[in-house]
RNA sequence: GGGCGCGUAGCUCAAACGGAUAGAGCAUUGGAUUUCUAAUCCAACGGUUGCAGGUUCGAGUCCUGCCGCGCCUACCA
C-alpha cells in the first residue's frame, strides 16, 4: 500500500507538471523520504525544477501545493524550504487497510527466471565464502518469489575440473586407496572433511616436487574418458562431496532444483554444437600467429568495446590504441584483427576447451539457443519431499522442464566479473542480444579472514600475511572456516543461553529453538552487508545475537507473540477478526498528532515492505531487506518499552496497540521469511 | 603497465536517483525492570567522509589529479 501510494503521488505530480507545462523539457519527479517523521512521510525536492521552470523552488512548490487537489490516501501537503514538498500519508487510511492486508495487485512480468548459485567445487568441505554465496543467492531467489515470479534453482557442479583431479591424486597416489576403500570413506560422516584435509596435502605435495604436477595432468585426463577406473573415482567423490553440500545447505533452509554438471555438457556435446555455432557467426577465431598461435580466441570482454550506433563518436579511439599496441609487440603488418592483449582464449592449442567456452553452451543451453538438452535424474530429496534433479547421459522419461528461461542471474563472486563479461559478450555477439541484456551476473564481494582470526583458528601465518589487513580464504592452502563448523558453533552458542533460560522444556525443543538462532543470526550475517562489500570475518561479530542481528529481529516476534499469549489469543486470529473492526474513527484519533507519532512511524515502516522487496529485486541487493527488518525491529522494541499493552484501560486504545502489534508481527516473519529466517516460539 | 572496485566514528558497516543536522551496531561510560521475561530500552562519548582541485542553488555521492589497499589481467576453474 505504502508502495502504491507513492507511485500514485509520482504519477499525479508528473501528470500536473505535463498538464501545466506541455512544453517544457522536465527532470522525472523524485520522491524521498523526509529526515525526520514530524516533517512527513514522502518529501519532493522541487530544486531540479527551478531552472528549466525559471522560477524559483519555494514558488513552484506553493503552485503546486495550491493547484494539486485532493489525492486518494493523502492527508496533506506542505511546502518547506529551501524547496520541498513535504507529504503526509492519511494515517487512519494507510493502517486500515495494512490491518485488513489489502494489497493493490502489482504487475508480474511473464517468463521463468534462472538463479544459479553456490557452485561449489565438489572436492572439499563448503566454507564461508559459499556460505555467502548461498545466502545471497538463496534470498535473492525468495525476493523473486514473494514478487510472485517463478524460479528455477541451478547450482552448476565442476566435476571434471582439477580441483577433484587434485582430491583423486590425494586418494590414489598419497594414501594409496583403493576404490572399494574409498566407497567405504565417502559414506562416513562429513566425508567432506576429509577431503578438505586431503585437497591441503595435495597441493603440499605438489609444491614439494615439481614432477608431482605430472600426476595431476595424467589424472585430468583420465578423468575425462568416462570409461576409465580414474573417472569411476572422481565420480564417487564429487558425488559424495555434492551431497555433503547439499546437507550442509539443507541445515540453511537452501534447496536446489537441478545440478547441471560439466561431465554433461562434455559428454552430450554442449561444446560441440556452440562451438559450432561459435565458429560460424565468427564469434571465434583461430590464430595462426603469435603467443596464442593454433587457439580458437575471443576478444576480451570490457576492451577495445566495438563501435555501436550510440558511441559511433568514439571509434577512432580504440583503434588507434590497437595500432599503438601493435607497434609496442612488434606485430604491425601481421594484421591479427585483436591484439594479443585483448584475445581470450576460449580453446587451447592442444583442442580442450577451457571453463569459459563450457560456460557460453551451458548459457546457450540456460537461453534456449543450443537446440540440446541434459538427461536428468531425481538425486536428492530434501525433508519436505522437494526433488533436486542432477544431469546425466540419459535419465528419466518424465522430468521437469528446465532451461529456455526469459531471465537469468548468476550469483559468483566479483573476480569472476571478466569470465561472466564473456559470457555476455559472446551471447550478444552470437546475435542474442536480448538474452544477453537478460544474463545478470549478481556480483558479491569475498569473505576473508581479519589475521586475529586466523590466528584464533590456529593457521601460522607468514610475515607478509601478518602485515596484510586480512587473509583471503582458501580451499588449496585448507585455509578458512568450514560452514558446518560455523554452524554448529553457533548452534551450540545459542543452545547455552536457551538451556539456562529454558530449562522446563525439552531437550529436543531447546535445540530446535537453538538451531533457528543460530540459522538466523548466520542469514542475517550474511545478509547486512552490501553485497559489494568485502566481508572481514570474524568470530566475535558473526557469533553475536545482540544488536544488528537476527535474533534481535527474531526476539521482537517472540516478544510480540508473548503478548498474545499472555492475553489468550492468537495473533494472526486476533488479525483477521478483530483488526478489521477497528472503527476508522479510532484508527484516526490513536494515530493523529505528533504525539501519535512514533506509533505511527511504526506503521508506516510497517507498510514499506514490499516496496523495499521491489527496490531489492530492481538493484541486486539483499542488503535493503535487512536494514529494513532491523530498523523495524528496533522501532518495536522501543514502543514495546514505552508502552505498556495489557494493562491499558481504554479498551478501545487497548485493541488500537493490539492491532499494531499484530500487523508489525504480522510484516517482520514476512520480512524475515524473505531472508529465510524463521523465528522461534520463545528465546 | 592496463581494467574494475574500495578508502566514512577506536572497530565493523549504512547513507537508491547529487538534497534538509552524515546514521546504525560493537566497544567504552552512566542509567532503566516487583511489568507484555533485559538476546531489551534510554543517555553520553565518538567525524576535516584518504589528500588537493573542479562542476552547482547544494557533493560522502559526479569530474580531474595524487596517495593507500584489494581483485582481475593464465592455453586454472
Amino acid at each position: 500500500m505504502y508502495r502504491h501510494l507513492e507511485h500514485r503521488l509520482a504519477q499525479r505530480l508528473s501528470d500536473w507538471f505535463h498538464q501545466r507545462y506541455p512544453n517544457a523539457a522536465l527532470p522525472p519527479v523524485v520522491i524521498e523520504q523526509p529526515p525526520k517523521i514530524e516533517l512527513g512521510d514522502f518529501a519532493i525536492p522541487i530544486f531540479p525544477f527551478a531552472k528549466p521552470l525559471r522560477s524559483a523552488p519555494l514558488k513552484i512548490a506553493e503552485t503546486i501545493r495550491a493547484e494539486i487537489g485532493p489525492v486518494e490516501g493523502i492527508a496533506e501537503i506542505q511546502v518547506a524550504p529551501p524547496g520541498y514538498l513535504n507529504v503526509k500519508i492519511d494515517r487512519a487510511f494507510l493502517a486500515a487497510a495494512l490491518a485488513a492486508d489489502q494489497k493493490p495487485p502489482a504487475e508480474v512480468p511473464p517468463g521463468k527466471i534462472l538463479v544459479e548459485h553456490s557452485s561449489i567445487n565438489p572436492n572439499k568441505a563448503a566454507h564461508i565464502g559459499h556460505l555467502r554465496n548461498a545466502i545471497l543467492g538463496d534470498t535473492f531467489v525468495r525476493l523473486l518469489r514473494y514478487a510472485g515470479r517463478e524460479v528455477d534453482i541451478q547450482n552448476y557442479i565442476d566435476n571434471t575440473g582439477v580441483q577433484v583431479a587434485d582430491v583423486v591424486v590425494g586418494f590414489t597416489q598419497l594414501e594409496k586407496k583403493s576404490r572399494s576403500e574409498i566407497e567405504f570413506l565417502t559414506r562416513q560422516p562429513r566425508f567432506d572433511y576429509y577431503c578438505w584435509d586431503l585437497y591441503a596435502r595435495v597441493s603440499q605435495w605438489y609444491e614439494a616436487d615439481k614432477e608431482n604436477k605430472q600426476v595431476r595432468l595424467q589424472t585430468l585426463h583420465a578423468i575425462e574418458d568416462s570409461g576409465s577406473e580414474t573417472a569411476a573415482i572422481a565420480d564417487l567423490i564429487s558425488v559424495a562431496v555434492l551431497r555433503r553440500h547439499l546437507e550442509t545447505m539443507d541445515r540453511l533452509e537452501i534447496e536446489y532444483d537441478f545440478l547441471p554438471r560439466e561431465s554433461e555438457i562434455l559428454h552430450l556435446h554442449f561444446w560441440d554444437a556452440a562451438f559450432t555455432k561459435l565458429k560460424e557467426s565468427g564469434v571465434l577465431t583461430f590464430e595462426t600467429a603469435g603467443k596464442n598461435k593454433g587457439c580458437w580466441i575471443m576478444r576480451r570482454a570490457g576492451t577495445a568495446k566495438v563501435a555501436t550506433t550510440e558511441d559511433t563518436e568514439n571509434t577512432e579511439a580504440p583503434e588507434e590504441n590497437l595500432d599503438d599496441l601493435l607497434t609496442k609487440i612488434g606485430l604491425q603488418g601481421l594484421e591479427p584483427s585483436i591484439s594479443e592483449e585483448d584475445q581470450k582464449v576460449i580453446v587451447r592449442s592442444n583442442g580442450t576447451v577451457g571453463y569459459v567456452g563450457k560456460d557460453i553452451a551451458y548459457h546457450m543451453w540456460k537461453f534456449g539457443l543450443l537446440g540440446r538438452d541434459f538427461g536428468y535424474r531425481k538425486f536428492y530429496r530434501y525433508p519436505n519431499q522437494h526433488d533436486c534433479w542432477i544431469s546425466t547421459t540419459d535419465g528419466e522419461k518424465d522430468h521437469p522442464h528446465f532451461g529456455g528461461v526469459a531471465e537469468n542471474y548468476n550469483v559468483i563472486d566479483v573476480r569472476q566479473s571478466e569470465a561472466q563479461n564473456t559470457v555476455k559478450e559472446a551471447l550478444r555477439d552470437l546475435g542474442h542480444g536480448k538474452a544477453a541484456d537478460r544474463f545478470t551476473h549478481f556480483s558479491y564481494g569475498m569473505v576473508v579472514l581479519t589475521p586475529r582470526c586466523a590466528a584464533e583458528l590456529g593457521y601460522d601465518l607468514s610475515e607478509e600475511d601478518k602485515a596484510r589487513s586480512f587473509i583471503g580464504v582458501s580451499g588449496r592452502k585448507g585455509f578458512g572456516v568450514k560452514a558446518d563448523d560455523l554452524l554448529d558453533q553457533l548452534i551450540a552458542s545459542a543452545k547455552r543461553e536457551v538451556d539456562s533460560r529454558h530449562p522446563q522444556l525439552s531437550d529436543t525443543d531447546r535445540l530446535g529453538i537453538s538451531t533457528q538462532i543460530a540459522i538466523g543470526a548466520l542469514r542475517y550475517f550474511m545478509l547486512k552487508y552490501t553485497k559489494e562489500s568485502v566481508i572481514a570475518f570474524d568470530f566475535k561479530d558473526a557469533l553475536s545475537f545482540e544488536g544488528e542481528t537476527g535474533p534481535y529481529a527474531q526476539y521482537a516476534v517472540v516478544r510480540a507473540t508473548s503478548i498474545f499469549r499472555k492475553a489468550g489469543m492468537d495473533a494472526d486470529t486476533f488479525l483477521n477478526e478483530a483488526a478489521g473492526k477497528l472503527s476508522a474513527a479510532d484508527l484516526k484519533k490513536y494515530l493523529s498528532g505528533d504525539a501519535a507519532n512514533d506509533v505511527w512511524e511504526l506503521w508506516l515502516t510497517s507498510s514499506k515492505s514490499s516496496s523495499v522487496i521491489d527496490q531489492c529485486i530492481a538493484t541486486t541487493e539483499p542488503a535493503y531487506l535487512a536494514k529494513h527488518v532491523f530498523q523495524l525491529a528496533q522501532l518495536f522494541n522501543t514502543f514495546y518499552h514505552r508502552y505498556p499493552i495489557l494493562s491499558e484501560a481504554d479498551e478501545n486504545r487497548k485493541q488500537f496497540l493490539l492491532a499494531s502489534v499484530a500487523v508489525v508481527r504480522r510484516e517482520l516473519i514476512r520480512a524475515l521469511a524473505v531472508m529465510g529466517i524463521t523465528a522461534p516460539p520463545v528465546m
